[in-house]
DNA sequence: CTTGCTTTTGCAATCGATTGCGTTAGCGTT
DNA sequence: AACGCTAACGCAATCGATTGCAAAAGCAAG
């Protein structure tokens, strides 16, 4: 069984009575060394519980086997866990990578200073990179492409775009429930979120067009800048509730914030969806468990997820791949008063 | 600005007139260097951009920044994101390493065969490793410990057990939960959890204690075999209902498994909590927001990650960290027919 | 027994940093 | 001017693997 001290791989080769070049080249399963003579060596090496030294490895093959999942998190500093959307976003990019065999670094970054991206970049820590959300960080993003290649992105495409992104229809994905509000009968339909996300400005140019299309100029009093978190988010609903201004629907741009609305509505007295529906975007889990149940636009993180590392991986392995576009869908629940499914 | 061509420590040595040795001292601060030096030659290397490469970096100082945390999923394979415990617990421990300055590597190991933990360990990718649950592999941490100390795992304490874990009073909790059923009048209290989990064991333990302090011999009827998945507990709940057997309450080892047996009580045309009260375990999320809301043994699970990382810090110092019990909560929800808090 | 190939094997350079130890520079004393 | 001492700095070894190239071994044919 395994001995303590770690041991090299000049142990083995002792071990083995051959240079460290032929273990290193069997345990590649490098076909220079015969096959029966290979095995030997494996079994050698594992019976010894030799393990490969990675930094080593890494240094020499300049390449880690690592992906790095980047969260920029510029505009709402704090943790990580905060947003149901990013978990669920970062769970299945693990699936997806560790299922080729690579590992997943986790890059929290709070410091967006200059050369934030150049610093992880260089690092060599990783062979590729996946970037959660454009953040304000688009700038950033569009320099680094120029020189750095295996680098996805998951957000909104933005025009004069160089890196490669992944991202749901955020304007068909905001008109498709906009849409369907003014289908309700409702015409003062408040827009909740905040416009200095790309993804954000996105989706209210969807719900602009909505309107227009409906004949309805867009009210600037029913835009209400609302950060990702329940608490912020609420706080913003109860302004809007308390300001008077009109208002018998509500669209959030993430579920969170739309969840937030509805208590604070329902704190006001204010039935949901009798008087106001209410409309949110990811359909997280817990959407479908709220009371009432949350009408939301629907983005397959499962898909998306596998978009991005199919795409990662092209471009690792030096093709050069385009961004991706998902169709979102809007799933109907109680929220909003209607019944049946889009 | 940054050039092309990742620049190497030499190139820096050589824009600075100095030798690589001193750049090396300069960027590590060193006091050896004098300060105004040290300062110029760090503003040269960041206005060229350059970033220490850490696979170099890695390999000679024998250390990685980088802590691994581990999710054997020796019982349930598939994917991470099907618990929403891990995941916050990921989340939480993501935040704390963070802010410690070391990044987080995920290592989700699905192939517990011999050796597993030996070839993490070995492979020096990282400085320390958390270990998220014991699955069954009591055995193999074990081993492991006795040789490896920067590891801590998250779990139950187990009895001869040599590794540093951190964990809920199972029994404690579980017993807590039964006991305030039993308060409510409940007789036949029905277990759902896998015995094979050391956790689940302890809190079966904690079951069986508070019955028998109630002078209730428990009932093998009762105690049903779930796993962690929606799907499998929902199906688990469903043989209960329909074997006959008599019940008026569910203690669930954990909340995902009390959701599902509410949702299959529901679907049976059975009252909760008019017929049966249920109690889940951990408190996740979507605990306070499902219908009705779910009582459930809460673990704080900020502190624990906390704790867990604290320990682990220690343990790398070479300190000799001891493990922790963290106590669990009970928090009252409709769904036992209780109405006040614990 | 050579010669000419192919198959195996090993030497030694390399990846890019860090650091022990020795050398040089600088300064104050006598 | 010589000496002693400290402060700065650089040489070269080192971390532990991979791999180009050349040498050695094996083998068949002449």
């Amino acid at each position: 069984m395994a001995d303590d001290g770690p041991l090299k791989m000049a142990d083995v080769a002792r071990l083995a009575k051959v240079s460290m070049s032929t273990v290193s080249r069997a345990l590649a399963d490098n076909p220079l060394i015969p096959e029966d003579r290979r095995r030997e060596i494996q079994r050698i090496a594992a019976e010894a519980g030799y393990v490969i030294n990675q930094s080593a490895r890494s240094l020499r093959m300049r390449k880690t086997q690592t992906i790095g999942v980047v969260f920029p998190l510029g505009h709402d500093v704090g943790q990580l866990i905060s947003d149901p959307f990013f978990i669920e976003m970062f769970g299945r990019l693990a699936d997806e990578i560790t299922t080729r065999g690579y590992q997943v670094l986790l890059c929290r970054v709070t410091d967006t200073s200059d050369g934030w991206l150049n610093r992880i970049i260089q690092s060599h820590r990783q062979d590729g990179l996946v970037i959660v959300g454009q953040s304000d960080q688009h700038e950033a993003l569009n320099h680094a492409a120029e020189s750095y290649h295996p680098l996805v992105v998951w957000g909104g495409h933005l025009s004069g775009q160089v890196y490669c992104s992944v991202g749901t229809d955020n304007i068909g994905g905001a008109r498709r429930a906009v849409d369907h509000l003014l289908g309700l009968g409702r015409k003062r339909i408040a827009f909740l979120g905040m416009l200095e996300l790309p993804e954000i400005s996105l989706r209210f140019e969807g719900y602009v067009r909505a309107l227009r299309a409906a004949g309805i100029e867009h009210d600037p009093a029913l835009v209400i800048p609302a950060h990702f978190s329940f608490e912020t988010a609420y706080e913003a609903a109860r302004e809007l509730i308390e300001s008077g201004t009109a208002f018998d629907a509500i669209f959030a741009t993430s579920d969170i914030i739309a969840l937030a609305a509805i208590q604070a509505l329902s704190a006001a007295g204010i039935d949901v969806p009798g008087q106001v529906s209410v409309v949110g975007f990811d359909d997280i889990a817990i959407a479908a468990q709220s009371t009432p149940p949350l009408t939301s636009v629907q983005q397959d993180l499962a898909k998306g997820a596998r978009t991005i590392v199919d795409l990662l991986f092209k471009r690792m392995a030096g093709e050069d791949a385009p961004s991706a576009t998902l169709l979102p869908k809007l799933v109907v629940r109680k929220s909003c008063g209607g019944a049946t499914a889009s």
